[in-house]
DNA sequence: CTCGATTGAATGGTAGTACCATTACCGAGC
DNA sequence: GCTCGGTAATGGTACTACCATTCAATCGAG
């Protein structure tokens, strides 16, 4: 009744670090196939040859890293999982944070992302999904419209339209990328619905880019986003500024919506860009 | 003589986590500055009224997350870090690796990068560094006409090249994702060179791109980008398809290099591109 | 006085035990 | 058949003891 030891005994001096580079090592080799349960931290314990800690500490490792889920009770244990985008959302997000980086730097990059994810959504997205985008930007502005905006549905709302365009481009990974820059790289993009003097335009503005997406015109489509980047640089400025400047230094784009063709909303209540009071 | 505690006990159930989410959140918060060191395990005990043990997992995670930096003997202990790139890209990397992502989103998104990064550098780069990539690139268009080429040297050569241009752009965020890409993405690249058939080609590509770069001509640059990976994915197709396909489907743009500056190469060692043997 | 070796203290690393909390499972009793 | 409670397995915490490493102060030979 010899049992099976598929591990070797750890080295002294950071045995936590070899015990979790085999056990991970053995992960990705398919040794431990993702939902499989991993043996309990006693058996690991008499395999590795070493303390219940140095387990803790490997374990705990691994979970940091998203490789495994740990369950209590019995039945319990750790189970091999699928390494989730959100752990290197959280990744990068401490990175950015921590360096303190500056919002013109992150705005760039959002910026060009956003034009490359146009580009190809319009080339492959599907006529579904191109209206799709475009009855989400006009609930998007409806929210807008209201006398004090549910921000947190704004939010939600604009966060959804992004994904929404990024799944557009059938590349997985664009998707990805998206899911990674609203985690750490967003926070500036609500500042532009904070202010009342960028809110609603910036609404109006989504739903432009949404309908050049839909109409397959990628330049007015990018017209549109660079728009929106420049009432962003401009607001953060005005913020930076102490109101030292106004919205107004930059030009609207009239508008007239249209019916909407999900919500409960008067087929003539058309909105008008010319924002204001 | 009260001992002067910043942290308060930690909650049961999840003790570790606790611990380590207040201290991660009074180092983000600027309460522990980067090189500084933080109290001793025995010292946060006391401070948390907890074990040893916790102490010792929270620190774990907070090492794992690049926070922090344990040494061990006297005067040691656990030092304020900046967090790297480097775990961003592993923790990137970790997940293409176990999702299995296919080549060809990898190669769009990263063309795409190539693209916008390019497009940064023509506009923003000194005379210098552009003066700087097209020697770079005529370096690896010498090493890749070796008989044997040095491989390693090249692949060096290559990673040097793509992060001058990222950081041309005058942007860190660039040269960070260009950095992550060629940890976790960039594998395929190597076929390129690995393949005689598009080695040669490949070289000199590079070099049309500097030069377009360093002549300040945005179309000619983003042509040549666009020929290579062309030239990838069908490096790549061919592997798979087990060389059914020739590489001679793929038209050659025919080249003079020019003398070198830095080394010491003759100065008649021009280079055809019409490579083959 | 100077330089080297020795020793001690502080600190992280490991081992081991004991106990608690949670969970799944099973059987007795209603 | 259903519910309730016991029981065992498992992770979570606490505590202790000891080892390994590192630095610095101290001691001693020259």
């Amino acid at each position: 009744m010899t049992e099976e030891f598929i591990f070797s005994p750890a080295q002294v001096g950071r045995a936590g670090e070899d015990v979790a580079l085999q056990i991970e090592a053995a992960i990705l080799n398919g040794k431990f196939q993702p939902g499989e349960r991993l043996p309990s931290e006693r058996d690991l314990q008499r395999q590795f040859h070493t303390g219940r800690g140095v387990i803790r500490e490997a374990m705990g490792a691994l979970k940091q890293k998203g490789l495994i889920e740990i369950k209590k009770g019995a039945k319990g244990g750790a189970v091999v999982k699928n390494v989730e985008m959100h752990l290197v959302s959280e990744s990068l997000a401490l990175f950015l944070k921590q360096r303190r980086v500056e919002a013109q730097y992150l705005i760039e990059v959002r910026e060009s992302m956003d034009r490359t994810i146009t580009n190809l959504a319009i080339a492959r997205a599907t006529a579904e999904e191109k209206a799709g985008l475009v009855e989400g930007a006009k609930k998007l502005v409806r929210l807008l419209q209201a006398q004090e905006p549910d921000m947190v549905a704004v939010f939600e709302l604009d966060r959804e339209l992004n994904l929404l365009l990024a799944r557009m481009t059938r590349n997985p990974v664009f998707e990805w990328i998206m899911r990674a820059m609203q985690s750490g790289l967003a926070s500036h993009d609500h500042s532009l619905y904070d202010d009342p003097a960028y809110r609603e335009r910036t609404g109006v503005n989504w739903l432009q880019t949404a309908r050049g997406i839909a109409r397959g015109e990628p330049l007015q489509a990018l017209s549109f986003i660079g728009y929106h980047y420049v009432m962003l640089r401009d607001c953060l400025a005005k913020a930076r500024m102490g109101d030292q400047t106004t919205a107004d230094d930059i030009p609207r784009y009239p508008l007239e919506i249209g019916p909407a063709a999900t919500q409960g909303v008067p087929d003539n209540g058309d909105v008008a860009a010319s924002g204001g009071k």
